[in-house]
DNA sequence: TCGAGACATAGCCATATGGCGATATATTCA
DNA sequence: TGAATATATCGCCATATGGCTATGTCTCGA
């Protein structure tokens, strides 16, 4: 019961939605979903970890960055997680809101992600998504 | 994106899924889910107005009672509720709390609803579920 | 028409949640 | 080692949520 409402509980907020539907692309690092979310960093911070705690997704540290993507591993998350994993992507595909962010999302520089060691650093990993002049 | 974040949110509270797993068994009238739920009738009240505004469940009014029932039928709801509803009836089943609340359900004696005018009343439909003396 | 019962609503209170800035921690690079 | 960067944590505030009691509304039957 509890694991159910956690899973439940995080997806009740529409910024932690989003996440869960920019993950669907691809794997992100916390400052990418800073600037695509629009949000302080610490407030997008306790929503990963939320997101994380449900069993929903997962990040892994890279060097100074912390990668996160979706949960998919059989064993990790709850069987509710893995349940709304699946059924996430057929939703909110007409969504304003998620087809800008797709775009948000397909105008950053993919992240050159490979050496866990030696990294060559994203160098506009932290560009704000959006500039205001 | 309300639409999915009004049906997690109802799905966010162990008394409002209690009430759900309650009603996979058979429909229910308000006052024997405070019974079974063991909250306040107007605590309830207000579970069961969420989980209607949500699109889970639906309440006929039959008489004095109000008659809840999940809500299956396909235009009714959105497809966040439906899928949702689909997935309920898999999960929990060995949860002691639901067991508990089954075996509770079982030994209520069953609404004898067919007459939505005349109304043949359950004697004991408001009786306490747990009687303290 | 009036009382009783079933349910909804209003209002109050304690706690949870989500936003932020400030700060701590960890890692890389010079 | 020390500066710079990325992320996490802390503490504060405003609002949302969930519990309750009191009260309103509706329906039935006397």
């Amino acid at each position: 019961m509890r694991a159910l409402v956690n899973v439940m509980k995080a997806l009740s907020d529409p910024g932690r939605v989003k996440v869960l539907k920019m993950l669907e692309a691809r794997e992100l690092c916390a400052c990418e979903i800073i600037g695509l979310l629009g949000l302080a960093q610490p407030t997008v911070s306790r929503h990963l970890k939320v997101l994380v705690d449900a069993g929903l997704i997962s990040g892994r540290k890279v060097g100074c960055w912390v990668h996160y993507r979706l949960a998919w591993d059989p064993d990790s998350g709850s069987p509710y997680a893995r349940a709304m994993l699946k059924a996430l992507p057929g939703w909110l595909e007409n969504e304003p809101e998620i087809r800008t962010l797709r775009q948000a999302l397909g105008q950053l520089s993919p992240l050159k992600l490979s050496a866990p060691p030696r990294l060559s650093a994203p160098e506009d990993c932290c560009e704000p998504a959006s500039a205001q002049p």
